[in-house]
DNA sequence: ACAATAATTCTACAAGTGTAGTATAAAACG
DNA sequence: CGTTTTATACTACACTTGTAGAATTATTGT
């Protein structure tokens, strides 16, 4: 059941970094950040006390400086969001939209391998 | 140019009634997406004005059960999203998640051609 | 212990979203 | 033409998100 919580935009980028690392300073995440977004550290401390609201982050106030946690793992939230993102928006024709991905995307030599066995695989069964 | 507007996720399902088939008085969009979300007419209404406002849509006055049509195509909305969607959750990490969409996935033979062929391509680039 | 500094909490506010109610204008029917 | 029905426009309101200032509390250096 876990109700996943959803994250915005700008939550992501600050669960990444407490995914990253953890548990983690307030500090290290304005660090880590601030620089490529510029936000100011009260904005990134309203986005924690919202991400602990909704239940993705938990805060540990036993020490003093707080240090962060979180409260779902990477993993299940990245497959929640994806499965919304693509019953929207890819929603009876995924199809031509994933061709476009596969062909903008960087593989591994690894990866092909397994592309073309997943490749080989379909063709087995549809024809 | 052209900046994208950005849809909400009601917003999306409103905006593939009107993809499909259009130009398309309000009374057919409701048809169409009332049973599967059951909302209020108004909110209907809401939401393509909304969408109007936003440059998603253009409503044509002219005739009396007025008329929506797309002011954007699906594909550029499909791959701005996409775009900043893949940023966001898959940041470094997408090509397995893309692997897993073509494994879930159900191709057309021509598409099956066609991802054969973008890997033979990619092959050639990195070996 | 007290002041300077750093950390934490409280408060705010505009834009966007989900969700409509209500009022008004237009069309169709008799 | 006047009334019923239908279509369209205007208004509302709570919740989320982006963005942060101000107040308060805890820590630290002397």
């Amino acid at each position: 059941m876990s109700n996943l919580p959803r994250i915005s935009e700008s939550e992501w980028k600050i669960m990444e970094v407490i995914w990253s690392k953890n548990p983690v300073p307030v500090s290290d995440i304005i660090q880590a950040v601030q620089p490529e977004h510029g936000w100011k550290e009260q904005t990134i401390r309203t986005m924690l006390t919202r991400l602990v609201r909704k239940g993705a982050l938990v805060c540990d106030e036993g020490c003093r400086p707080i240090q962060y946690t979180p409260a779902v793992d990477r993993q299940s939230l990245v497959k929640n969001a994806s499965h919304r993102f693509f019953d929207r928006v890819f929603a009876g024709a995924s199809a031509p939209v994933i061709l476009q991905l596969v062909k903008e995307s960087k593989f591994s030599e690894q990866e092909m391998e397994e592309l073309r066995s997943i490749l080989e695989d379909k063709e087995g069964k549809q024809s």
